[in-house]
DNA sequence: TTCAATATTCGATAATACTCGAACATACGT
DNA sequence: ACGTATGTTCGAGTATTATCGAATATTGAA
């Protein structure tokens, strides 16, 4: 597939982060990807179609939430976790606490 | 005028606060609510018509990041920081960090 | 009570986003 | 190569949002 574009980590913009995470379905999946590590598209879908996924996971991307590695036909996603922690101090730590 | 509604702090959501924050005008007023303790709704628009910050005032408010207080003609506007940091303990220090 | 100052509301316009089906691309196994 | 599985891209429809001017309250002061 095309290869897909993550920013780099001083490029990411807070606003950006945080319209990122303000949609409910995002914000659940960036929440299983804190628990489960990482996770393949299809796999956080809650039945939704994969065209409506697929462009949450584009928003999640370019907003440097989330790292996309193609592992065979599937996408591994993880959060950029260590990063973001970096940049923001404090910040993805209070929100992932606040969705307990 | 009209009462001004503010929601209270257990009926926030994380979602709303987030997305309230994610506009950079909203952001910028709510940095310098932080910083100048309280200020009216003229002194922190940026030569912006009223209009656009009445509107962005009411996203803050309903998102119950700030308290809108009438006094006299004006309306000062304070940042709702004690209660939101009781509800999403470290999110807006963390905010507020990353803006300097 | 008339005037000036402050802010909200209304109406219109333009831009942006969410959702979903359908078509397309890529990778792997047979 | 063919078929299947996994995602992306495209296009359309709908909804939400930002922005601004004009009109409308509300308050305090002359």
């Amino acid at each position: 597939m095309r290869a897909l574009t993550h920013p780099a980590i001083e490029d990411v913009t807070l606003t950006q982060v945080l319209y990122a995470l303000s949609d409910p379905v995002r914000l659940g999946v960036v929440r299983q990807l804190d628990r489960g590590g990482e996770a393949t598209c299809s796999a956080l879908d809650g039945g939704r179609p994969k065209s409506s996924m697929s462009h949450h996971f584009r928003v999640l991307r370019e907003a440097g939430l989330v790292r996309t590695k193609t592992d065979g036909a599937a996408h591994m996603n993880e959060l950029r976790r260590p990063e973001l922690d970096r940049r923001f101090p404090g910040l993805l730590t209070a929100v992932l606490a606040a969705i307990t």
